[in-house]
Order: structure tokens, then C-alpha cells, then sequence
DNA sequence: ACGTCTGATAACAAAAATGTTATCATTGAT
DNA sequence: ATCAATGATAACATTTTTGTTATCAGACGT
């Protein structure tokens, strides 16, 4: 038997721990998950990414790839973006997963 | 009597709506906050700079950088700080006001 | 006095985000 | 069929962050 590991999707590469490493990981899906929440407001307000431009003063192409997450948004930025959308970011204790639903 | 506004203080600038707006102050107040967190949690594990930077992989130049505010972290920057720290980003609706006490 | 650790910073290269302008395909409404 | 609005994206300039390497002055202990 061979000792190769299987790796036919992504998943399989994203969770290989000699390829990505947990820290990596687990900022990763961080950053889905944050990115998730920004769409999701921006949807339930029922904001087009150029009305979003408009309120935020952040283009709307800048909005596109944060949002496809073709790049990582500087904190000024993200502030920038959720403020219109009624949100903002705290530090909060790790573990302590106060989980923030969107829908209320 | 002069209608001229009087520009002495840093806080003057700072609190003058012509000079800066308050969307602009409450962003750069975010900012002080979320920076003095970052530095009070270090300073609370006793960790220097650069054993933040070891752990974290954020170089002891760019930690400095943030923490005298000469640099706006990205948030995969500021996500690898927090970590060893303790700490994560969330966002939170506006006016939730669940601050963080770093000193339990 | 000496050595060590600290945070700050200089100088430059490299990488990345954001702005700018324009366009595209798709969807939905009329 | 046409039109308007949407999100995505292309291409490029600009700005900024981050890395890299090295050094500095100050604090502190021995």
C-alpha cells in the first residue's frame, strides 16, 4: 500500500497540515467567515456594492474583491464598509464565541 | 469679534468638523482603541516585541509600526497579533458596547 | 564600565491594497 | 427587444503595508 495521501479536492488540500498549517487555517476561515458577514449585512440592508461605495466612501471594484475575497482588507477599510451597514468590529477573548446573528 | 475658529490644540484640529470629519474621527478613535487593546494585551503576557513577533510571524519592525500607530493593519496582520495574545476580531452591531476588560 | 534587552526607526525592496476608469455578462423589469 | 441595474473584472497608477537588515538610545542589572 502506498503511504501518499489522497488529495483530489480542495478540501482535502486546505485540511493536508504539510500544505496548510492550522494557524493558517484557522485564519483563513476566519477571514470566510468575517467576509460572510459583511455580504450578508449588505444584502439584508438591500445594498447594491455601489450604494455601499457611495455610503462608505470604499469603490465599489474594492468592494468586489473584498467581497470575493481577492484581497484582505486593511481594518480602516472593513471599518469603513460595516459602519454603514450597522456594525463594527471589537477584540473580543479568544474562545468566547459570542456568535453575532445577523438574522435577528 | 474675529468668527475665526480657534486652531491651538491638536484637539482643536482633531474635533474640527472642517478639518476633519466626524465619520474620519470615529474611524481614527476605532483605531486608538483597537491598537491600545493590542498593546495592553501584550504588555499584560509580558511578552516583548520581539517575542510577539516569533509567535505570531508578524515582524518586530512591522509590531512596532502598528503599535505607534505609524501603519494600519490589514486584518490577517492584525488576526496573527491577536492570537498569541488571546484575542480575535469579531464584528458586533453598533452602540452593543460590550467592551473588553483586559484586566479580569 | 559593560553587556543585555527593550522599543523605535532608518532605508530599501517586495508585496499587496486601493483608486480609477471602463467594460462585460447576467438578470429582471417593461 | 430594450433598458437599467447588478456583480465581476481588466488594466494600470497610486498608496500603503510588510519584510529585511541594521542600528540606535535608553533602561536595567551586574
Amino acid at each position: 500500500m502506498s503511504s501518499k495521501k489522497e488529495i483530489n479536492t480542495f478540501s482535502d488540500y486546505f485540511n493536508d497540515e504539510a500544505r496548510v498549517s492550522p494557524a493558517d487555517r484557522e485564519r483563513i476561515n476566519f477571514e470566510i467567515a468575517l467576509i460572510g458577514k459583511m455580504i450578508e449585512a449588505r444584502e439584508q440592508k438591500g445594498l447594491s456594492q455601489r450604494e455601499l461605495a457611495e455610503m462608505s466612501g470604499v469603490k465599489q471594484p474594492a468592494i468586489a474583491r473584498l467581497e470575493s475575497m481577492r484581497a484582505t482588507p486593511q481594518i480602516d477599510t472593513l471599518f469603513k464598509v460595516l459602519h454603514p451597514l450597522g456594525y463594527t468590529i471589537e477584540i473580543v477573548p479568544l474562545a468566547h464565541d459570542n456568535t453575532v446573528s445577523l438574522t435577528r
